[in-house]
RNA sequence: GCGGGUGUAGCUCAAUGGUAGAGCUCCAGCCUUCCAAGCUGGUCAUGCCGGUUCGAUCCCGGUCACCCGCUCCA
């Protein structure tokens, strides 16, 4: 396995046409990544999976999509407009950044000052290489992405692009409860695309402030919620495995206390032994108590009742949420990490060749099946886009018929092909093909009829 | 946004103040060809803008992008 796993993986993923630079041709732009023709495959499958095991898996969770721009009301109310919304200062002498408001409180608790507002922030020393006072003019940092609709570019226009896709679901809690008849303990699950304006974004994928996110509220009776928290842990965690990734390079987060988000009562992040520069682990997936914090806010802001009339207890209660919240674009790049491999196979040379392997779960893989015709000659060809053909109706093909044989095996390895079917020139008279399978490597010959029952059998749930 | 570093084919690496080369990849052709084979041919590059100069890929300025650091958190 390489040193530079990392750095490997994003130049396959650039060479195959699973992930470009965004905007590459005028020379790309900061932290965008636009999806190929393999990826996009990836990236849904990696979404379908997740809403099989969420929403269609479950009689419990029903699914939604709801709109990137909602009422700017909103993000008053779910207090993001507040939390994202932080005095950055910068020391001029070592160019360190800093939160003026987390500067102020710390001296003032240090010289018992009630109010941390009155310690005049040029008398505090820059923590990090002691200088005093050569801070800049804390300049509100929004971690929103602002638009503004309609013809004219004033703040009644003002709207913000959606850094949780969550708050879509909230406001939905009533249509979505009556019009499916659903009752706590129940879900709503969405994926979408969500908006950060990070600081630092990077490391390929992994930070970008477009995002794609896949959501699921959890709506309980207070007093479950704590035991419900761990269930989807444990349960969120299983999908990763179920999936492929090995659970030595899993672990969980408990976030502290004072860490928390606005909202939360107790997060547990599951993360991924990415092997990242500098940092081993990355998040995938965070999942969170969000208590009644959200519903009970927009209730009061709106004078919508969003309470539930139990009644079993004849009483209205407001639900408490777990929210299983996970990056869809981070797990992807989990998933790739973790299935590339590299081992060695004979060549037609007698010698030893490296063999890059993607070991993606077929659920997962881009392409399902790839159709090879030994040769351009003999008709072969024909032959082999009258299977792919039938074979198209079921799963995504690939027909390859250029070049050497052994080559496009290794073509269709590097991108997680779990099957080859080769037509040769045997192929006209016993109306058979050679099934080749990835991982193993092994082969079977196999009538033309009988190909597309033989990989059903094996692709059951792709 | 700030500091430091880096920009030559898809990738790895050359070279030059005066026509930018190679290997691999890729494409086409030949070959009854089952694991990156062989032979022949072909496509593709000095990030962008400006300055100095007879002439800039090379020197200078700006800009853009990427990498490292400032942890933002799906």
């Amino acid at each position: 396995m390489p040193a530079d796993l990392i750095d490997t993986v994003v130049s396959l993923c650039k060479r195959r046409g699973f992930v470009f630079p965004s905007g590459d041709i005028y020379g790309g732009t900061r932290s965008a990544w636009d999806y190929g023709p393999l990826g996009v495959e990836l990236k849904d499958n990696v979404k379908r999976q997740w809403w099989k095991a969420m929403v269609q898996g479950r009689d419990d969770v029903v699914g939604l999509d709801s709109s990137v721009i909602l009422p700017t009301r909103t993000w008053e109310v779910s207090g993001h407009l507040a939390a994202f919304t932080d005095p950055l200062t910068e020391c001029q002498s070592c160019h360190r950044r800093f939160r003026g408001d987390h500067l102020q409180e710390a001296a003032a608790a240090k010289q018992r000052i009630a109010n941390p507002d009155d310690v005049a922030l040029a008398g505090i020393a820059c923590p990090n290489c002691g200088t005093r006072g050569a801070w800049t003019e804390p300049r509100p940092f929004n971690g929103m992405l602002k638009t503004h609709l309609g013809v004219v570019e004033d703040e009644s226009g003002l709207h913000y692009l959606r850094p949780e896709t969550a708050q879509g679901i909230f406001l939905n809690f009533m249509n979505v409860m009556t019009s499916a008849r659903k009752k706590p303990p129940f879900g709503i699950a969405q994926t979408g695309k969500a908006f950060r304006n990070e600081i630092t974004p990077g490391n390929f994928i992994f930070r970008t402030r477009e995002f794609e996110m896949m959501e699921m509220e959890f709506f309980v009776e207070p007093g479950t919620d704590e035991e419900w928290h761990q269930r989807w842990i444990d349960l969120r965690t299983d999908w990763y495995v179920g999936l492929g990734i090995d659970r030595d390079n899993l672990r969980h987060l408990e976030h502290p206390k004072q860490k928390l988000s606005h909202y939360s009562k107790r997060t547990v992040d599951i993360e991924y032994r990415f092997r990242f520069a500098g940092s081993e682990w990355g998040e995938l997936e965070g999942i969170a108590n969000r208590t009644d914090f959200d519903l009970k806010a927009h209730s009061a802001a709106s004078g919508q009742d969003l309470s539930y009339f139990d009644q079993r207890r004849e009483e209205r209660w407001v639900p408490y949420v777990i929210e299983p919240a996970a990056g869809l674009t981070r797990s992807m790049m989990a998933f790739l990490i973790e299935a590339y491999t590299e081992d060695e196979a004979p060549n037609a040379k007698g010698g030893v060749d490296k063999r890059t392997v993607l070991r993606l779960d077929p659920r997962l893989a881009p392409v399902k099946v790839a159709v090879l015709p030994l040769s351009r000659n003999a008709d072969l060809s024909p032959k082999a886009r009258d299977l792919g053909g039938e074979l198209r109706r079921s799963w995504n093909v690939d027909i390859d018929d250029a070049g050497a044989i052994g080559r496009r095996y290794r073509r269709q390895d590097e991108v997680g092909t779990p099957y080859c079917v080769t037509v040769d020139f045997d192929t006209l008279d016993d109306a058979a093909v050679t099934v080749r399978e990835r991982d193993t490597m092994r082969q079977e010959r196999v009538g033309l009829d009988s190909v597309p029952g033989y990989l059903a059998a094996r692709l059951a749930g792709c």
